[in-house]
DNA sequence: TCATATCTGTGACATCATTCACATATAAAA
DNA sequence: TTTTATATGTGAATGATGTCACAGATATGA
C-alpha cells in the first residue's frame, strides 16, 4: 500500500512565485554598475554602455528606465549621478534599515561580519541563536536568546530578518519571526518557506544555484 | 568637462542574461519538495501537492513536467521515487562532481564547511588564498596558493569553480581560471563577471536579494 | 547660428511563459 | 467486471517580457 501525500492546509497560504521581479533586479544590476563607473571617473554614460556592462542589450536599459519613467539627455546619455538618484528613489532605498539575523552558524556568522551591508546602510541589530554558547558578544553584533526577540524586534522597529538556521527549524523559526510583526525574510535554509501573502520570503538556494552551473557546463561541453 | 564612459571592448564577450531559466529552477525546487516529503515517508503525490508545497499551480507543475517529457499516472499521480529519477536524468546530476574554491575569508570558510555540497555529491577538492596565514589545513579541505591552481583543476578534472574573493580582484581571479579550463562559475563577489560564450557565470548578489526584500516590505506597507 | 549625427523614449511587434480547458486514461469502488 | 470519479497531458488562449524601429530631441562641431 502506497502512502499517498494530499495537500496539507496551513494557517498561513503559500506566497506566490518570482516575488523579486527581474526588472528589479535589473535596477539593482545597474546601480552596480554604475557605482562601478563612478570609482572609474566617469560622469556620464549611454544606455549600450551600461548595457554592456550589466549583460543585457541597450535597449533593455532604456525600456526599464521608460517603464519606471526615469530620463536621461536625448542625444546625451544620463548623467550617472542623476540616475544613480533615480534608481535609489525607485526602490526606495532608505537612510537606514534596521535587521536581525537568526542562526549564528557558518553562514550567519559570515553574513554579520559582511561590511557592504552597512555600507548600504542595511543594519544587522542583533543576531540569534538557540546554542548558548554562542551567546556571546563578538562579531560586532550581540548574539541573543531567542526570547529576547521581541523586545529587539520591537525596541528598533525591525521588519526584516535574516534566516540561516538548519533547514529542519526554518520554518518554526519564521512562524515565530511572522507572529512578532516580521514583514520580510531572507532565508539561506534549503526549505520552501510558507508564510502569509503580506509576508514576503526570498529563499535562495545556494546548492541549487551550483547545482545549476553544474548543469550547463554539462550541456556546453 | 564631463567624462563619459564609452564601451570597453574586452577579449572576452559578455554572456547573456537569465543563465539560470526559471522553468530549471523550478526543477530543483520540485526535487527539494519532494526529499522533503519522501523523508516524511510519502511514495506518491499529485500535482496540485507538489504545486502547493513548492509554491506554483498545479498546471504548472504539470506542464513543466510535459515539457521535458516527464510521465506519470492518470489518475494516480506520481511516484515520488520515479519523479526524483526523472529530475535528476533531465539535470544531468552526476555521482561525483569536483569543484574548486577561491577566497577563504568569511564566505569561503562557509561554504567549505557547508555539508549539503558533499551530500549533493559536490566535491570541493580544494580552496585557494592568496594570503599565506590562510594556507593551513584547517576545514577538512587544503587552503593553497594560486600557483597551485592548474596543478589541483587537471588532476581532478576540476569545470566550476566558486569565486568569493574581493569584488576588486573578482574578475582577474576570474580570467585566471577560464584561462586554465575552467567552464562555469558561482560568483559572490557583487560584480557582474564577464565571460566568454562557452563559459556560464552564476553571480549571486546577496546584497541585492536582502534589499528587495526590503523593497517588497515597504511596498506592503 | 545652423546643420547634422547620434542617442533617447516609446509604441508596435515578437517571443516567451503561464493558465485554461478538456479529452484521455485509469485507480478505486461497487 | 463495470462504472465512475478524478488526475494527467497537452494544445489553445492569454498574459508578461523583451526586441525592434523610428520619431523626436539635442550635444557637438563647422
Ligand atoms: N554554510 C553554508 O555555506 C551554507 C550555504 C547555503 C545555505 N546554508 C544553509 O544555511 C543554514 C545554516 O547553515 P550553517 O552552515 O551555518 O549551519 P550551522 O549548523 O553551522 O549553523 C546553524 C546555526 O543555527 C543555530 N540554530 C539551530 N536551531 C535554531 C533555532 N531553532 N533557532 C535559532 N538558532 C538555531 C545553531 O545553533 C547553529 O549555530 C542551513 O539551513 C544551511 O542549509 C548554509
Ligand atoms: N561575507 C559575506 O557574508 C558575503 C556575502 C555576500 C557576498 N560576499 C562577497 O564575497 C566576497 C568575499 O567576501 P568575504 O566577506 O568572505 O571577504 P573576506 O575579506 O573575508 O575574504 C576574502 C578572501 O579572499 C582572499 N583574496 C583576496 N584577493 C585574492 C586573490 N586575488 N586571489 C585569491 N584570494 C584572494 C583574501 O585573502 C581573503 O581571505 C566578496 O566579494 C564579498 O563581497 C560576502
Amino acid at each position: 500500500m502506497l502512502k499517498i501525500a494530499l495537500v496539507e492546509f496551513f494557517i498561513v497560504k503559500y506566497i506566490t512565485k518570482h516575488i523579486i521581479r527581474n526588472d528589479l533586479k535589473r535596477l539593482f544590476t545597474y546601480r552596480l554598475c554604475l557605482i562601478g563607473f563612478k570609482r572609474k571617473g566617469f560622469d556620464r554614460l549611454y544606455s549600450y554602455t551600461l548595457g554592456e556592462e550589466a549583460g543585457v542589450s541597450a535597449d533593455q536599459v532604456r525600456k526599464d528606465f521608460s517603464n519606471y519613467k526615469i530620463k536621461g539627455n536625448k542625444k546625451g546619455g544620463y548623467k550617472i549621478d542623476d540616475l544613480l538618484r533615480s534608481i535609489d528613489d525607485v526602490i526606495k532605498h532608505q537612510d537606514e534599515q534596521y535587521m536581525i539575523l537568526v542562526g549564528m552558524g557558518n553562514i550567519g556568522r559570515a553574513l554579520v561580519q559582511y561590511k557592504t551591508f552597512k555600507l548600504r546602510k542595511m543594519i544587522i541589530v542583533a543576531s540569534f541563536d538557540i546554542d548558548p554558547s554562542k551567546q556571546s558578544k563578538r562579531f560586532g553584533v550581540p548574539v541573543l536568546p531567542l526570547e529576547m526577540l521581541e523586545d529587539i524586534i520591537k525596541k528598533f522597529h525591525v521588519h526584516v530578518a535574516i534566516l540561516a538556521v538548519p533547514a529542519i527549524s526554518a520554518q518554526d523559526v519564521a512562524n515565530r519571526l511572522i507572529d512578532l510583526g516580521i514583514k520580510g525574510i531572507l532565508n539561506f535554509a534549503p526549505v520552501i518557506l510558507k508564510a502569509p501573502e503580506d509576508v514576503i520570503v526570498n529563499n535562495i538556494n545556494i546548492g541549487d544555484e551550483l547545482e545549476s552551473v553544474i548543469y550547463y557546463t554539462q550541456k556546453v561541453m
